[in-house]
DNA sequence: CGGAATCCGCGTAGATACTG
DNA sequence: CAGTATCTACGCGGATTCCG
C-alpha cells in the first residue's frame, strides 16, 4: 500500500499544482498576476494555497521583491524541472487518445440509456 | 485553455482510477473480488463506479459470465494498457523525489510553526 | 459473487470583502 | 500588487443496507 502512484495521486491529484509547474516551465520566471493570467480560472485563493504547498515542497521558488508595490516572482526549483518530462509524456498521451476516450465514453452513454 | 494536461487531471485526477489501472496490468485479469483484495481500502460502492467509468472510456474491459454463483472479469485494453508507461514513469519519479518533498515539508511546516 | 440504492459527513474550492 | 480572512456550497467518497 506504500506504493509510489499513491503518494503521486495525493500530492498531484489536485487540481491546480500541476498546472502550475507546465505554466513555470513554460514561461520561466513569473509574478503573482502574470501566472493567473495564465490560467484566468484559477480562483486567487487557490492560486495562493496552491503556490505555497509547491514552494512548501520544493517543487517550486518564491523571490519577494521588498519594493512597493510589491514584487514575487515564481520560478521551478530543479525538483520541480525534474518532473516536467514525465508530465509532458502524460499530455502526449492525452492528445493521442483523449478524442477515442471521448467517443468511447459517448457510446457507452447512449447504450446505458437505451436499454 | 484546451491543454491537455486539463484533461489528463481532470479524468485520473480522481482517487482510484489510476490505482485500478496499475493492479490490472501487474496481476492481468481479475475479478471484481480478486481487485478489491488487491485495494483494500477503496469501498465497495468507489471500487464499482471506478470501474464502470474505466470501462465507458475504453480503458478495461468487463466480461460477464453467466454462471452462478456469477463471475466478472476486468482486463486492460490496449488504450489502458498504452498509458502504463506513462504511470510508470511518474511512479519512478515519485519514488526517488517523494522523500526529499516530504522533508522539504516538514521543514517548511517548522519555520511557519517558529514566526 | 458482484453488485445497486440510499443517506450523509467532510473537505475542497469558489465568492466576496478587506489589507500592507 | 499580492495577497489574507471568512463564509458557504457542492460533490466526492464512505458506511450501510438490500438484491438477482
Amino acid at each position: 500500500m506504500n506504493c509510489p502512484v499513491r503518494h503521486v495521486l495525493d500530492r498531484f491529484g489536485d487540481k491546480w499544482s500541476v498546472l502550475i509547474l507546465i505554466m513555470l516551465d513554460e514561461k520561466g520566471t513569473l509574478r503573482f498576476n502574470a501566472l493567473h493570467h495564465t490560467i484566468p480560472d484559477i480562483s486567487q485563493k487557490m492560486l495562493t494555497v496552491t503556490l505555497r504547498t509547491l514552494e512548501a515542497d520544493g517543487l517550486i521558488t518564491r523571490k519577494i521583491y521588498p519594493e512597493i508595490p510589491p514584487r514575487v516572482e515564481y520560478q521551478l526549483t530543479e525538483m520541480g524541472s525534474s518532473l516536467i518530462p514525465y508530465i509532458d509524456g502524460l499530455a502526449k498521451w492525452a492528445l493521442q487518445n483523449m478524442p477515442h476516450i471521448l467517443r468511447s465514453r459517448d457510446q457507452y452513454n447512449n447504450k446505458v440509456a437505451f436499454n
